[in-house]
This record gives structure tokens, C-alpha cells and sequence, in this order.
DNA sequence: GCCAACGTTGGC
DNA sequence: GCCAACGTTGGC
């Protein structure tokens, strides 16, 4: 799950957790919230447009999903005129931090992994902020020497 | 329902 | 700041 640290960094989430996941607004990533996700699933929390971007850390998904409620805010900047309360149209899952690991690993460091190939997040022209991760890149982006504490 | 134009994302 | 990729919009 994606996330600009100039907006939004782990150590924000760190210093208040849980939060909501809000401001998602793509259909597929929609789709994700909904019915990809389950209470308890773990998720890396990737740093974009940062220096560099890639995964910083671990967290976890601790609520079903519902509605987003910056969508509804006029003064949000993630307001959505087009999406009535009564018919909300996009959604958003609470996430707890869970760990921050002792360097980011750069987006470069995983296309060179031999087993993270086909990882959804190094394939080009993709641009999802929620993606799916195998059960397979989860243990090899975990079991990289000198990450965590 | 097609598709060109436009906007956004995000790595570099 | 550039630009590739791709989603969305809107005219027809």
C-alpha cells in the first residue's frame, strides 16, 4: 500500500495507530479494499515519490471496509462531489503499524531480486496504490539480511 | 459504445 | 522537470 511520506509517512502512522487508509480513488484499489482484504492480513507500507521509494515497513489490516469520509468533506482534498452519502463510492480499511525496518528497500533493490520478478509492484507501467503480494514475495521481502531489528 | 483529449501517477 | 503508462471524461 502506497503512501507519499511528504503527506503521509510510516512514522505518522507509527505515532498514531491505527488509522484510516483514506484518499484511495481507483476502481480496482476499490475492489482490493473490499473484498481482497480480511481482518488480520498484513500489508507493506511502500514509500512513493521519496528518496527512496519503496518499503519501509510492515503493517496490518484491522478493520472491514467502509466508507472513506474524507470523500463526503468539501474542505478535504480527497473530496468527491460525485459520490452521494446516501450511495457512498469509495471505501477505506483502518491499519495498525506494526514494524518499520531499519532501511527502505528500494524499488530498484526489488526488481534485481531473482524471486521478485512477477511482484506486482515491479512490473512497469503499474501504478495501483494497493497491490496484492504472494505469500511466496512476502517471505523473500521479509527475509532480506539486515532489515529488521 | 468508441475513442481522442486530458489529467494523474510516480519513477527517474 | 520529463515523460511513459494508464485512468477518466466527454463529444459524437
Amino acid at each position: 500500500m502506497k503512501s507519499e511520506p511528504d503527506v503521509y509517512s510510516i512514522d505518522d502512522l507509527a505515532a498514531k495507530s491505527p488509522a484510516m487508509w483514506e484518499g484511495c480513488r481507483n476502481y480496482t484499489v476499490r475492489i482490493f479494499f473490499r473484498d481482497q482484504m480480511a481482518i488480520g492480513d498484513l500489508a507493506f507500507f511502500y514509500s512513493s515519490n521519496a528518496d527512496p521509494s519503496g518499503i519501509a515497513g510492515v503493517m496490518q489490516i484491522v478493520s472491514e471496509a467502509y466508507p472513506d469520509p474524507t470523500q463526503f468533506d468539501p474542505n478535504s482534498h480527497y473530496f468527491d462531489p460525485k459520490s452521494p452519502v446516501e450511495a457512498p463510492r469509495w471505501v477505506l480499511r483502518d491499519v495498525a503499524f506494526l514494524e518499520k525496518f531499519k532501511r527502505v528497500i528500494p524499488l530498484a533493490e526489488l526488481k534485481e531480486h531473482p524471486g521478485l520478478q512477477e511482484m506486482m509492484v515491479v512490473k512497469k507501467g503499474q501504478r495501483l496504490s494497493v497491490m496484492p503480494v504472494t505469500p511466496e514475495e512476502w517471505g523473500i521481502v521479509m527475509a532480506i539480511p539486515g532489515i529488521r531489528g
